[in-house]
DNA sequence: AATGAATGAGCGTTCATTCAT
DNA sequence: CATGAATGAACGCTCATTCAT
């Protein structure tokens, strides 16, 4: 009847339901999708949903793991890049690859830790983030690249600056979204007392 | 048999309806928050909270417009407390009141614009208040208070930046929050190229 | 569109859908009777159900309660009929009325108690009736009316011949039942060395 | 790579299987043990439970099935001990038997024939049993030594009784037991008019 | 205007059964 | 024979909304 084979790797079935899952909570919100909605996108039965994960609540945060393992790894990396004493170039490379990720996972973010927050903070990519960024400002103010009074306070401050400006409606044009990245570097520049 | 008067006018009844909303949504979310719990909240039958609003996301939206409307008008009022060419009191009065503002609604404005936003981005108060942003920025910049290349970019930027650090937890502690008001000011003025 | 009132008194919607789960769960069993089948013979909605019992389990609860409050009423009511020392014809109407009770209760005691039993053993009409029935014995055996070893042992004894001799499918007919009373009421008297 | 042989002769693998299934029934009921709590138990797959049995009902049935078997052959080993005209002793031995029969199946005669009871009444233990108490007493009453009006209610009512009595709770004690026993010949005996 | 009993569509989850490997 | 991934019908329960009183 079917030409498909009925039984797939376990890893697949799961980043099948997963991508539905996170294509259709996007579009429609958690609590608007049903778990056939998933089931019926990932074209698997029902009861195939529960074979991967035990609850609704169970894939969003599968969901939330896998966007803080990629956001995470893709800064960390592009930050490296640039090594001391390139303060500037990594602090440039954090803002730089930070925004793109948030460009690029779309309103993920936003679903995953603003809308449907996990239970605890912990684990938090933007805690995860921010601590980045503020080991960053602290090791350029003790290489001598710039000075900030409050590293914590102004690591909160570039990240929510950032997040929330990324997050605006409009960034799809390619243009805008260059001036909109320069634009965030040079506040981060200007930010440090730094002219960039 | 009763004391109370069954009836009262219709404002009065919509207004303990949307305060009992308000805080149940806030405590609980707005989805796991009942028409039933609200009702019993404001001490009326489930009925009556269909006399005054169609549906449970009007009662949202409802909120959402009052929350607004007292936003505006306050920061408009704090701006314009001082007069032009004091353009650097007048940011500081839109950053300042702003700030505390979000602060004192706590997360109502999360709930209403983040989690729960309006279907269409019409009448954001974001939107609103990036939008006299823009404008201070605009009007201090020809009076030659500073220099901006982007103002819109600017006011998005900064909005967004005193939004997420006002929203970072931690802030009830009335020391840190003045620091954290200070600290933002501070940034604002960088940004725009001023000491401050 | 119905000619029958909306609302009922919360008793007679209680009552309407007792009847409808005492006559389905004997029918085919308490987990073969699904709440809409119970909600469909009762001839209310769904949600009806769950205003007048919090669950499928709490109208079980309330069908034991009901069958155990009329049962001991009955029984009771019946030995009172007779006063000592006519402790034989408190025994019979004890064997009699007990016996007739179950007959027209029908299996609904073999649901409620055996099939279904409550989670804690507490107010079993089987303890309840037991223990009666151990005091009659103790009674007539201090008034002298017969003698038992074990007063205990022989109300156990003999409500367990009872209740099975009466569960015995065959019953229906009326000569039968007859001949049936009359044997146990013969056997109540033997078991207590009594002629009758 | 696994050491044991993945096959095994079936009725060996019927065996588990209906043991795990007796034990799960027994400790949680027919309803709430599911397919794989079974094969589970077994330690065997899903699947291979429908080798052996074509639905959840049938596994029920062969256990009944088994019960049966059993519970006939030792009854009636026990009764034959006894010759004619040594009447008291094959009733004695009847009862004696059937109730410790009972005693140590514990439960399981209470799960197969009184909670989850056969589709029709054929082949019922109880019917088997009480025929063959019947015939006891009809053949004791031929050879002179008793004498019972109607020999199928009497069969009925103490096949009940006993049933019942041995059912009770708390007869786990060994000291209990052996009361209860001597409590069950005596009343056998009352009731067929012999002194024991 | 106010009430709250009644409605019924909808959802998350379970599990007996099948069948390709 | 044995496996276990896949299926999908079914169920208990919730809750926004309606409407007769």
């Amino acid at each position: 009847m079917s030409s498909k084979p009925r039984t797939k790797p376990a890893t697949e079935r799961r980043d099948e339901l997963m991508n539905a899952a996170e294509k259709l909570f996007l579009e429609r919100g958690f609590e608007q999708t049903t778990v056939e909605d998933i089931t019926t996108a990932a074209e698997v039965a029902k009861g195939t949903f529960y074979l991967q994960f035990s609850s609704k609540t169970e894939i969003l945060d599968a969901l939330r793991q896998r966007f803080v393992y990629n956001m995470a790894n893709t800064v960390t990396t592009a930050v490296e890049a640039c090594k001391p004493p390139d303060f500037e170039g990594r602090l440039a490379g954090w803002a730089r690859t930070c925004a793109i990720q948030y460009l690029e996972s779309g309103p993920l973010h936003h679903l995953v830790f603003v809308i449907a927050p996990p239970p605890n903070r912990e684990g938090l990519t933007r805690n995860i983030l921010i601590d980045s960024l503020e080991e960053l400002l602290k090791s350029g103010a003790q290489g001598g690249a710039w000075s900030v009074d409050d590293p914590h306070l102004t690591a909160v401050f570039l990240f929510n600056a950032l997040h929330g400006a990324v997050n605006q409606p409009g960034n799809e044009d390619m243009e805008m979204r260059e001036k909109l990245l320069a634009a965030i570097i040079t506040h981060f520049f200007r930010s440090v007392g730094v002219q960039g």
